[in-house]
DNA sequence: TTAGAAATGTAGCCATAGCTACATGTTATG
DNA sequence: CATAACATGTAGCTATGGCTACATTTCTAA
């Protein structure tokens, strides 16, 4: 079988588009953000839940994530070893001053992809839904041009 | 510690926002298109390489994605199990029918989601990172969105 | 005050998705 | 046509992030 034919070159399509190394470091960014994806989620909910109820306990994080309380605790204990948590056996889980900072950076972020994609007539929910999953993956230069779009079609 | 305050509401903030199982399933939904990313950027690729060089090797797949070689041949063996591809061993990867299919929809979607970003402002290179990350996670009705507004824009 | 309900913790399973190190197959070329 | 370069495969490690089943702790209410 003919190895990547360096003389014959197939068929050439027009764009070459998007070199390898380019599309390749673009894939690794989103692997990357992906690790952090976990770690916002959880601390916008702890920081939604202790404002809602006046503590953040881990049944209540299980109900609002989707997952089971022993997912809870584990991810939780990597969070507090990660130093955006901190939390003891039996107690409430609270923010530290490193979680807080995080957990109010990704609430802007998602209020700003969901203004933005509601002004674009999404409905409310489907905006709501589709923010989590695109919130952790918008370049500042993006979320930049989302605030502008959504501020000139108000 | 009193248990979740039943009887006194605590602080009560005023958007009672989305309710709990609103967001469990958002975030449910987030974590199953997450299943399903590493299928659409694999055949995506697989698509790409087999337009530019006639066929498509484990080896150029890794450069493209930005991981080495064992793991593409161990995720190339999880797409076979699931149909998307054929590959013998030592040889070229191909797409199945549904295999095409997705890459297909795949390349759509992208095109869409960069041309939207490109028609905000967004510079080239960052709109192309961007929509690796953000075109797994747009529903069709804000896809529909984005060409909407993509094509008042142009 | 104590029993049962609710919450939390622990053990151990699974799949995905990375990796290094090493083994084997394929191909190009001297 | 033999060998070296390159591609592919295999073994086995790590981490994340799901899960069920069962143990333990805490809290509520009879």
């Amino acid at each position: 079988m003919a190895r990547r034919s360096k003389t014959a070159p197939a068929v050439r399509k027009p764009a070459a588009a998007r070199p390898a190394e380019v599309q390749a470091s673009a894939l690794r960014r989103t692997r990357r953000e992906h690790a952090t994806e976990t770690a916002k989620d959880y601390v916008e909910a702890i920081a939604d839940i202790t404002a809602l109820h006046g503590e953040a306990r881990a049944v209540e994080l299980a109900r609002r994530l989707g997952v089971t309380h022993v997912t809870v605790v584990r991810t939780v204990a990597r969070l507090q070893r990660d130093g955006y948590v901190s939390a003891k056996p039996y107690r409430s889980i609270f923010l530290t001053e490193k979680g807080s900072r995080l957990a109010e950076e990704s609430r802007q972020r998602h209020e700003v992809v969901v203004a933005f994609l509601r002004s674009l007539g999404v409905p409310e929910e489907i905006a709501q839904t589709d923010a989590e999953g695109i919130e952790h993956h918008v370049s500042p230069e993006t979320l930049a041009a989302f605030k502008r779009c959504a501020a000139s079609r108000r």
